[in-house]
RNA sequence: GCGUCGGUGGCAGAGUGGUCAAUUGCAAUUGGCUGUAAACCAAUCGCCUUCGGGCUCCGGAGGUUCGAAUCCUCCCCGGCGCA
């Protein structure tokens, strides 16, 4: 017996489109669903007690950055991310692999939609100048691991597929992933398939790790991620082979923010076709309403993304009608409710007026009512993407949401 | 009234003869954010512009100088001290 099992209740006929139920030791999660990033064990501004008013079933916490600060020993010694953060819910963790590229490939780039250039080497003022090694990155690949310099004191850490899975059992979450290496959509074939052969050789390591503990592969759950960028055929293939390693689900890996193309997430999905139809898929960092919509037609089962709170603490609020920046000054008089019609806790007893004056004073309270508010919006989106699937009118559910939402 | 220090762009506050339309912070205006290095980052922020530049500008008025926010004179205003 797996520790989850994931049945389908419905399946659209017309799309990849399905809606199911994950079930878990720590409770079911039905989806499609949206999974709160809970980095360091936490939701940023939300508390757990808030988790269930806001739709919240799941959330994802992250193995770099808990293994750096409390440290795994102590999650381990508090009794596991459940005990230790109050949470009985389904926890998924992530492997680090995210980091991999942030801190790595992806370290000091600023690619912004004008420039389309990378920032200097030393174009980061983050950090102190000690802390980074000379190459310009915290994180360095080889072919057993990652070395990577902490973006909090500059000490020396590294992973392996092997520790990255160890860590994951202290932290003790229902479903872990394996540790992989993410690339931006906008590498090489070269590059692409170089790290997607990693990834393989290291979700093999990692599996082998975690069948090894044979309690913690009783009580937790492990996906294997599939890299392959932009490239079709490097996709189909990381699919097939980790779809035929014997995870328990499959993790749709890469970046794929705007700044790297519109359709860095579209040019990825085919590969679903290549799993074996019953695999659990989390689409790893997909969150915007635009590409949730777009998954779930594919087959992505569970979503996780920062958007909502790292959007909600800068002040974008998603509304129907798009997002809206609510500090902005046409917002300073506006009584409506952040977005209208919308049911969330925010919005019963809140307008944009008051939220506004919050972010203006800077008053915790904005980035938190904000990042709530948020949440809602995509938890709910979700589920309303659910009850379409089960009354098999997903499609026109995308398409009448899509016509008044506006994308940037 | 006397003495003294000071009046700089929305505010605070640098600058004290040319490299100054003027450092910096805040405020303001806008943009960005997709497995969180992020309660963050970026751009703009006197007026005009064919984006090359042009014009006005550091309490006010004069003056010195090739050149003044910076030096001098007078005036106005404020802080402090003494009467």
């Amino acid at each position: 017996m797996r520790p989850i099992s994931f049945q389908i209740e419905k399946r659209s006929t017309v799309s990849l489109a399905r809606a199911g139920v994950l079930r878990t030791l720590h409770g079911d999660i039905k989806t499609p669903a949206f999974v709160a990033v809970g980095t360091k064990a936490d939701v940023k501004g939300i508390q757990t007690a808030q988790f269930s008013e806001l739709g919240v079933q799941t959330l994802i916490a992250n193995t770099y950055h808990l293994y750096l600060s409390p440290g795994s020993e102590l999650i381990e010694r508090a009794g596991g991310l459940h005990k230790f953060m109050g949470f009985d819910g389904p926890i998924m963790t992530d492997s680090g692999g995210f980091q991999v590229f942030s801190l790595g490939e992806g370290f000091g780039k600023k690619v912004s939609k004008f420039s389309g250039e990378q920032a200097p080497e030393d174009g980061v003022a983050v950090f102190d100048e000690d802390l980074a090694t000379s190459h310009g990155k915290l994180a360095i690949v080889d072919d057993d691991g990652v070395t990577f310099t902490s973006h909090i004191d500059g000490s020396l850490h590294r992973f392996t597929p092997e520790r990255s899975v160890e860590i994951q059992h202290q932290l003790g979450g229902d479903i872990f992933f394996a540790f992989d290496q993410c690339t931006a959509p906008t590498a090489t074939y070269e590059f692409q398939k170089e790290a997607m052969e990693r990834t393989h050789a290291w979700a093999k390591r990692s599996l082998a790790a975690h069948r090894q503990n044979i309690d913690a592969n009783n009580k937790q759950a492990m996906y294997g991620i599939a890299q392959g960028g932009q490239f079709d055929d490097l996709r189909r293939e990381s699919a097939r082979t980790i779809g035929a390693m014997g995870f328990d689900g499959f993790g749709l890996g890469g970046s794929f923010s705007k700044k790297y193309g519109d359709d860095s997430l579209q040019s990825a999905l085919h590969m679903l076709k290549e799993l074996p139809e019953s695999m659990p898929v989390h689409g790893l960092g997909v969150g915007e309403p635009e590409d949730i919509l777009l998954g779930a037609e594919h087959g992505v089962d569970t979503f996780d993304c920062v958007v909502p709170t790292r959007n909600g603490r800068t002040g974008g609020l998603y509304t129907k009608a798009g997002k809206i920046q609510i500090p902005n000054a046409e917002y300073r008089e506006d009584t409506q409710s952040l977005d209208p019609g919308c049911e969330c806790p925010v919005c019963l007893h809140h307008d944009r007026r008051y939220v506004h004056h919050l972010f203006r004073t800077h008053e915790m309270l904005g980035p938190i009512l904000a990042s709530m508010h948020n949440l809602y919006f995509l938890t709910h989106l979700t589920s309303q993407i659910r009850e379409a699937i089960l009354d098999d009118r997903f499609t026109q559910f995308r398409d009448t949401f899509l016509s008044v939402y506006k994308m940037r």
